[in-house]
DNA sequence: AAATTAAAGGATAATTTTGTCCTTTAATAT
DNA sequence: ATATTAAAGGACAAAATTATCCTTTAATTT
């Protein structure tokens, strides 16, 4: 469904804003750490996620990552999804071609948009604020 | 969504289903020519829906691919998606963990669940019978 | 100002997915 | 029986994704 940058960009964007929502910024390490993640690989993508304006980051000393508190709750997965992965999950065809339309439909396509768009609607509403209570009330999880 | 190699699966046994309503074998050649695939690609999924018994190959002159009408409406993509790309995106996790349950929820799983469990449903009560009439009848397309 | 800390960024490597080529096997037709 | 046809299968190659290592940049602390 997602790329696996995909899905550590999610994982890490929640714990930030756990974290965030406690007043601490969180290195690198730590969120590798945290989320089960290749370190080097974990950066770039938070490198990513800070260029789209997802977290912000800050350098040197007790630098870090974090999210403002007063944007957490625009901050939606759909924006995650679309700043890693694009947006061909929102509005690719099923069957992958490049012009496939209501009036020049694949043969999935009437199906297929029912789900999409219901995947695109649930993305749009879902924001990390929201992702982030759970998880810091532990009824959700990061790692087995 | 799907792997390339999976939307091929998905096409190729369409356009077989086409072809086997008007009592057609058709070969490798005409299938990759028809829904633009790489010919030697192509043949190797055709192999792995063959030997998932989606599609009946034949040997020699005048062999090729069909579909028994009689199962055509049996077959359903749920079964073509299981048997390319496996069947993770019926049942993981949205965040790829292994260990993700209702009583070990990811931050996600929800959420997610509604959507993939639509997914499901949908993947699992469209037969290619049904596909394959839209395509015949001229109302979806297999290319531009 | 100098040393230290931590993210940014470039180069490279491993793995997976996608794609190609060539030989073998099995069926039909002559 | 032999030749021909077309799928099956093995080995290999290219491209994309995932992952690692090392240097540079920008902060903070001393």
């Amino acid at each position: 469904m997602f790329s696996k940058s995909c899905e550590y960009a999610i994982k890490a964007t929640i714990y930030i804003a756990v974290q965030s929502n406690q007043g601490n910024r969180v290195g690198l390490k730590d969120i590798a750490r945290e989320i089960a993640s290749p370190e080097a690989f974990t950066a770039k993508i938070l490198q990513q996620l800070s260029r789209n304006h997802i977290i912000d980051s800050v350098k040197g000393p007790n630098g870090g990552f974090q999210i403002d508190k007063k944007e957490m709750t625009r901050i939606k997965l759909s924006q995650i999804v679309s700043a890693i992965d694009g947006d061909a999950i929102f509005k690719g065809c099923g069957l992958g071609f490049k012009e496939c339309s209501e009036k020049k439909p694949c043969p999935v396509h009437d199906k297929f948009k029912v789900i999409r768009n219901e995947l695109k609607t649930m993305l749009e509403n879902t924001s990390v604020q929201e992702l982030s209570l759970g998880l810091a009330n532990g009824l959700t999880f990061l790692h087995r």
